[in-house]
DNA sequence: AACCATGATGGAATCGTTTCCATGGAGAAG
DNA sequence: CTTCTCCATGGAAACGATTCCATCATGGTT
């Protein structure tokens, strides 16, 4: 339990004062000859910079923090891989947290952060803007990823018509909301939802579908929004079902939905453990996949080859999510940082088949 | 970007010290009378103690750092959420870091945790014991979890007698070894390997299974013992392969077993990445299961319930292993706390059939 | 030769908290 | 009434870094 040297003790043993030692070790412009003997001292000494005084003079904890709902949702996992990946090679820490989807928890663990003085952030909200508020207003950089916030409840305000709004919005299509009063739009992380919902769904309508289900969660708007979208027409409302986020919900979400509705052929899971829920809902009611019905399921996860048949999925790339995520907190030091829409991919595997 | 309100602030709306507020809201002694005005003024300012500057007086930063190997082995994603679990109901922050199994970038991790000051660390350990000796050094409590870092090289030790060792420990049958120069074990969380693989042994065994392969990754010393331990007798050693933690390697093992001994039966993957791998090379090679081969995988993970048939796994309690693992590392403030075994469950589902 | 610009250098202030210590007042015991 | 004790209280010193600013030396210019 040896007590770590300072940078008073670098300073006394190369005979020069800490803002020396301080200069040299940052980069500053010091002589060659004082330079090289601090360097050689502190070498000598195993000094490292204690981050707490850093910090405390700057008043801002280095790294960044990361707010996911799920680890166990292997989407978040590989993200949070990305993460710490380009975190790691930075050389700085991350402060992770797991939100449950609550947004109550998610509330708490920005306050934590905040108390942390991490003014770096990366999420995946499952609040609504409401509760980003606080750390936006303390001057957090915020990147979200895989979802926005939602927006508040406001009574001129229409959830769907928002949803919309944002895919809009990724294409360029159209122009901010009248923003008047609302924050600016944070920069975030997000795959091509649409354009991913949109390929899953031409497939299956090439196979000859059309009574197609969608099976979401929470933070799926988007997706719900491109999946109406792609259908066209009016949907059929009982065939759009969400389950609440825990693997319970999402079973009886997709087993009410396949005995309720016989008659669809093709299910869209939104996530990978809504995917889960299908396979399982659909094996314990005797439902074979692909012959009675056919399932797609977004993120491409390792298990997703080992189902039998495997999975057709919706791929979205998890780790460069991360990776790009992290990388705009971090050097988004200047300003506003330009959001991301990375590609999907569909990969075709064996648990599409024609209609019958 | 409001600044926040300091305890300055406070102590001067309130017309009291400084000392005074900083005791009130750490319970220290005051008047009902004082305290009562402080806690009014530091609720109305929305005062919140900045994390920095405590840090910084006592010389630590507050939470843990956690550093498992990869987040998407499903099962350190359930261990990281039972730490995140227990960490978040006790407020403190986590600072999480993955390895990638790789010893140097454990290393280098732990540093970065030193410089940091995290002085709390659960570790499932990559590196060998002189990977952690810094860390030890500086006064960390370390608990361990899900295994032991390795005994460093050295001539008169051998690493097959140490990892029995290791689970003659575990029963408490031996003294521990003359650890004179050895530093004193540090507290740990394991799951009960011993009984976990000899169950699943037996097991096997008990259908007929004869010729009873392992498929180990890094770190599974232990298991692999407990294997050898249950199979008795001189064991096949072609029957005993290890992959390096990748799910290439992984895959490169399971299949490179399969090829070069078609006479197995049988086979116990160390771990769920493992098991994945023997799905997987199992169906590229046209090998049947249970059929043709038998699966017993270390790990119980969601999808195991999806592959077909489901498999049967040695379940060990990851998500409480974190929790429990982070209890050790908050509350053994004191000292030398104890370490703690879990026990496994073998789930039999659909993977193992009767030797042909 | 006097002066100025430049660059290296160290002292000291600062960040926000905890904690040590001295002070003062009130109540109890003599 | 005096003295002793105890407790609430506030001032000030840490903690370890960064950074402002004044100082000093050096070398070039007029």
């Amino acid at each position: 339990m040896e007590k770590r040297a300072t940078i008073k003790d670098v300073a006394e043993a190369a005979g020069v004062g800490v803002a020396t030692v301080s200069r040299v070790l940052s980069g500053g412009s010091a002589s060659p000859r004082t330079r090289e003997r601090v360097l050689a001292v502190a070498a000598q000494l195993d000094y490292r910079p204690s981050a707490l005084g850093r910090n405390l003079r700057q008043r801002r904890t280095g790294g960044m923090g990361l707010l996911v709902p799920d680890l166990t949702d292997t989407f978040y996992a590989q993200f949070a891989e990305g993460v710490l990946a380009c975190a790691r090679s930075a050389g700085e820490p991350v402060v992770l947290g797991s939100t449950g989807g609550d947004p109550e928890q998610e509330a708490e663990l920005i306050g934590m952060l905040l108390e942390q003085s991490v003014d770096r952030l990366i999420a995946v909200p499952s609040g609504d803007e409401d509760t980003w508020a606080p750390a936006v207003r303390a001057g957090m950089t915020v990147v979200f990823a895989d979802r926005l916030p939602a927006r508040p409840f406001s009574e001129d305000d229409d959830p769907a018509a928002a949803a919309v709004n944002d895919l809009m919005l990724l294409d360029g299509l159209a122009a901010p909301p009248p923003a008047a009063h609302r924050p600016p739009e944070l920069p975030s992380v997000l795959a091509d939802d649409r354009a991913g919902i949109r390929t899953a769904v031409r497939y299956l309508r090439g196979l000859g579908h059309r009574r197609i289900a969608f099976l979401g969660g929470p933070g799926h708007d988007r997706r719900v929004a491109a999946f109406r979208e792609a259908v066209g027409a009016p949907v059929d409302e009982e065939l759009v079902v969400f389950g609440t986020g825990s693997r319970d919900s999402a079973y009886a979400a997709a087993s009410g939905l396949f005995q309720s509705r016989p008659d669809l052929s093709a299910v869209v899971a939104g996530g990978n453990v809504l995917g889960e829920a299908a396979v399982l809902a659909a094996r314990e009611l005797d439902l074979r996949v692909p012959r009675d019905v056919s399932l797609v399921m977004y993120d491409d996860v390792p298990w997703a080859e080992l189902c039998s048949p495997p999975l057709t999925v919706i791929a979205q790339p998890g780790r460069d999510m991360g990776y790009r995520a992290a990388e705009l907190v971090l050097r988004s030091g200047g300003r506003r940082a330009r959001s991301v829409v990375l590609p999907t991919e569909l990969i075709i595997r064996g648990s599409c088949g024609p209609h019958r």
